[in-house]
DNA sequence: CGTCGCGAAACTTTCGAAAAAAAGCGTTTT
DNA sequence: AAAACGCTTTTTTTCGAAAGTTTCGCGACG
């Protein structure tokens, strides 16, 4: 549908969003392809698509709908996500996982987690505590999922939680800091849903100490409890996530969808 | 040329280099479109292809002799990497630089060459050593370049200097942190090569007295050279080269390719 | 018995062309 | 004169099919 022609806007300059300057967005594009990203990382995240399955363009041209040459330019961001492998002439695969993987994973989250939220709260404005009490409110509409609630409802609880962290470290004044926190948030996603659907124990709400905290503009205690936000979350999957050991990454039974 | 065919080996496992687990591997392909994209990589690095520069695919097409759809999965890993842009309908284009961004970059490099060195010392091998010794070995070799040399040297320089500085690090026990330390110091090498065409001060051999400190195990010591490897690079640049002002990234001119 | 070799089937990779948008331009209108 | 319109010309995006590689299976050989 050629929209472009119809919505010209009588004002040659349209309204633009201020690229916030130089290292990179949040992904990019606007179109087809990235909907197919945003789709497939979902699918991965949520573990729709299982750790190390194989990802058949045959399949996959079914799934989503779309040509080979869409899927694997989708497919060559997940790699560079690190969501995805590929090797060689041997296609695509969902990125494994092990509890390796997380503890490093989430040792490095610390630092930038908390480098990000105490620049956050030192350039913060009153549209960044509006985002922040708007984001928390969604989240805890919302009971934090339990094992067998619908997929659907899991999935919208993790996009409001992403949301809200999200909005935290929002006024941080480092782009390149801000982007690799984003990325190893949602390598960390993959593990949590994970925790999510085994776990037994349930946690106080940290979330609503971190907001009352970043809202009181305290450095010191926000950081504190957002570290031990992460640390709980690594020892509660290592201690109960039972598929999750120390060399899960072995190539898993061949996974043939349907 | 059907190689596979020819070569197969009598022995049915052919030895493979050592997945180091889970993160990502440098890259990951080993097929013609991983070609194209190193070569990219590379033209953006030494600014071949300039900051802001558009990057039509019939210019493209041409000078990599090579089809759209292998472009397109190209420039969409360099998206991710951020040595590229791409917005909506409209293509893509070589990153911007600007003096913020070395700035935040190289802030945070600090963090990560220093976290990743530490590291690598703790665990560091014979073998660890002797790739120290033999990449500086290849580096020293080469003077450093001045701005009259010619491109093909400098750009041997630059690859010298790269490998020395990951033969450092290659015993760190944290692929996350390796990782964003790669692609960071990939980032910085787009600045280091202007510096290194303007440059007018030389400086001591900082790589002889690293090699040095990182040989002897001193983390602190080695560490802190890093450290001030980096810093007094932003700084040269930040003086020394004409174009890198707080908002060169705004749209340079059109640069229509020959 | 295991394994080596060959051929068929399944998949991946690459390519160029058709479809869709955007940019460029001269003309008309207010 | 500046803005608006409709046309043509680039440029991007998407697609399906051809070419190339790997995997699988079956029969022959050591």
């Amino acid at each position: 549908m050629p929209t472009a022609r119809i919505l010209k806007m009588p004002l040659g300059t349209v309204e633009r969003a201020a690229a916030t300057t130089a290292p990179q967005d949040v992904l990019s594009e606007g179109a087809a392809t990235f909907d197919i990203l945003r789709q497939m990382r979902e699918d991965i995240l949520c573990c729709v698509l299982k750790p190390d399955q194989r990802l058949r363009f045959g399949d996959l041209r079914q799934r989503y709908k779309t040509s080979v040459g869409t899927l694997r330019e989708a497919l060559s961001h997940l790699v560079s996500e690190g969501l995805a492998r590929t090797e060689a002439g041997r296609g695509f695969a969902v990125a494994p996982i092990s509890l390796a993987d997380f503890l490093d994973l989430s040792e490095l989250r610390v630092y930038l987690e908390t480098r990000t939220l105490a620049d956050a709260i030192r350039h913060g404005t009153d549209s960044w505590e509006a985002e922040i009490v708007s984001s928390y409110f969604l989240l805890s509409k919302l009971a934090p999922p339990k094992t067998d609630d619908p997929v659907s409802v899991k999935r919208e609880w993790g996009k409001r939680h992403k949301r809200f962290h999200d909005a935290l470290v929002a006024t941080c004044t480092s782009p390149w800091s801000l982007h690799f926190r984003s990325e190893l948030f949602d390598q960390a996603r993959r593990y949590h849903w994970l925790t999510m659907i085994h776990a037994r124990s349930r946690r106080r709400n940290e979330h609503l100490d971190l907001r009352d905290a970043v809202l009181a503009r305290d450095i010191d205690a926000s950081c504190a409890l957002i570290e031990r936000h992460i640390r709980t979350t690594v020892e509660q999957a290592a201690s109960e996530v039972p598929g999750l050991t120390m060399e899960s990454g072995r190539r898993a039974r061949r996974t043939r969808s349907r």
